[in-house]
DNA sequence: TGCGAGCCTG
DNA sequence: CAGGCTCGCA
């Protein structure tokens, strides 16, 4: 479900989660589980856009791409996809490009001095969500 | 006072 | 991932 909703709210989790009985416990608990999740996506963005850095890549370089060829891709599936039952949706990686490309450019201007840096491109990622697909509404189809 | 977001730890 | 802790908002 990551592949398309990075910022789901609770209420969303709860139309996706039919056969799930939500309290305050388990809300938090997936909401929880999200965080983590874009925590671990962010983290390897930061890390790409860094090891290009030095490289002198443009963002047009291959080392800003997130092509299904590439480590960053096989890295991101194998943390949100492990059994690869899902493929991944052609948005993702769009998305992952710009996320990319955002902490690229934000480190190469320097910008990532500032405390708070990683605000600005989580404004930008947050909007772009896409509706999940309704089979991950029937019951016991797991997170993905 | 309670909850969501975010950071960071194990 | 789960726990723990801080912050800002209501």
């Amino acid at each position: 479900m990551f592949f398309y909703a990075r910022y789901p709210s609770s209420n969303t989790l709860k139309t996706y989660f039919p056969d799930v009985k939500f309290n305050r416990c388990v809300t938090s608990q997936m909401i929880k589980w999200f965080s983590n999740f874009r925590e671990f996506f962010y983290i390897q963005m930061e890390r790409f856009a860094r090891q290009a850095v030095p490289r002198g890549a443009h963002p047009v370089d291959s080392q800003l791409r997130v092509g299904r060829d590439t480590e960053l891709y096989r890295i991101l599936n194998m943390h949100y996809n492990k059994s690869n039952v899902y493929q991944v949706p052609e948005r993702f990686i769009e998305v992952s490009e710009v996320a990319l490309r955002e902490f690229y450019s934000a480190i190469w201007t320097g910008r990532d001095s500032d405390p708070c840096w990683k605000k600005g491109i989580y404004k930008i990622i947050c909007k772009l969500d896409s509706p999940v697909p309704d089979t991950f509404r029937l019951p016991g189809c797991p997170m993905g």
